[in-house]
DNA sequence: TTCCTTTAGTGACATATAGACACTAAATGA
DNA sequence: TCATTTAGTGTCTATATGTCACTAAAGGAA
């Protein structure tokens, strides 16, 4: 069914609503530093701007609105992220110019290479460094979206290792306890990361190791659950 | 204006939008058990039926998702609860028998002689205990978004004490922790409890006492910015 | 080979906060 | 006066994180 077809069914129920978007907000861990994935608006309102890789929950196609999100993220980066958890829902009249509108945020985790072939084939989908994409003018409220997804994504590593699933498969805990540092926005004491980790029992050792310079690292890969694991105690906040 | 009249206006996008309701879960904690508000619905479907007083988004009068929350609220409590806070947006075709509908879930929190009088005189509405409301046969998806929103709240109890905003403005410390104790299932170490809530002063001594069969005990009453407050370390899950 | 550099990983003690539990405090009423 | 009830505290233990120096394992230069 294509668009014009829909624009002329009535609507099965009687109430005026909203529009209704699905924002995920995709992030990774690259070059030692975070990046969110943006998308080039080709169409109005905002076109030309970037924004997040987003769009109209379709009832024809999507079962909830997770599908939705999944979907959109396929279309962007052609594979599913294997992180992704609702982020809040923001609905207004004044956050799009066409009126009233809701959009149901994500945030969504993803190794870099899993995804970077098909992002540098194609110009409107770029991975734009966190701090660069908070300056930029974005559509809509993208850019407080992304605010916030990096807030709840703040707390996360403080009391979690879900920011995990922003890093390759296989990882080092090097790797891992950069990217909460960055995340936190403060140095953590190696001894401390690495033991409660060992202690609750979140990685698999992969056995092989990757040498960077000095004595080789042992790669691990994430536990099935581990993003639902809670520390008790929280790292020292900055 | 009237629904008729809404039923007859066109809408102001093209493609067709589910249909958005919001539904606040409003808990209060009285004679010493939780409580959750329910209402009774008059229109189909699921008339006759027990469940959320939520209602459906209103574009002409609310603001934002949240002064849909804040007005249903207190349509059926005349009063605005002190806390709310944003649970979770589930959206699919299924839950609704008129097919692909989104609500947006909140977490609501008041006092119970905030609204005793006028939930007392009303039929359609009633406190129920949180545990007869589990067992309970609810309208569309409510008794899992019940679910979802006590389980919330009892991570709320592990880090923070926002679950106080369940109690009358001026309470003890002794009231405090039972409602925590509820919510976590657990009995928790009186001298924990209280070292903790000084530590990060977090409450305003009002002063007065009640006294209740013993040693009279102080009332307390939460500072403003109470509900914001993480502990670094979380209370023993049970 | 030897030693320097680099990054990975550990040992050991200090510190902070929750758990446990007995104790004291302040009220009533028999 | 003393038993009872509930409020509130002293103090020791247990556990997890903070700190920091140390050892380990690699490569490369002299």
């Amino acid at each position: 069914m294509n668009k014009r077809a829909k624009l002329a069914r009535p609507p099965r129920h009687g109430i005026e609503t909203p529009l209704l978007t699905v924002d995920p907000v995709l992030f990774t861990y690259h070059e030692k530093s975070l990046k969110v994935l943006l998308v080039r608006r080709s169409s109005e309102p905002e076109a030309g701007r970037w924004g997040l890789p987003g769009g109209i929950v379709d009832i024809d196609i999507d079962d909830d609105l997770e599908a939705t999100a999944r979907r959109k993220l396929v279309e962007k980066t052609s594979v599913e992220p294997p992180y992704l958890d609702q982020l809040e829902t923001i609905g207004n009249r004044k956050r799009d110019p066409r009126g009233w509108s809701v959009t149901v945020c994500y945030t969504a985790l993803i190794g870099h290479q899993a995804c970077a072939q098909h992002v540098d084939t194609v110009s409107d989908v770029r991975w734009v460094e966190l701090d660069a994409a908070a300056k930029m003018k974005l559509a809509f409220d993208h850019r407080k979206i992304i605010g916030i997804a990096r807030e709840r994504l703040r707390q996360r590593a403080l009391y979690s290792i879900s920011p995990g699933y922003a890093l390759a498969e296989e990882f080092t805990l090097a790797e891992l306890q950069h990217l909460h540092e960055l995340l936190i926005g403060k140095s953590i004491q190696k001894r401390s990361f690495r033991r409660r980790i060992e202690q609750a029992d979140l990685l698999i050792d992969t056995g092989k190791k990757r040498r960077e310079g000095g004595r080789p690292a042992a790669l691990y890969r994430l536990k099935p659950a581990s993003s639902d694991y809670r520390f008790v105690r929280n790292l020292e906040a900055p």
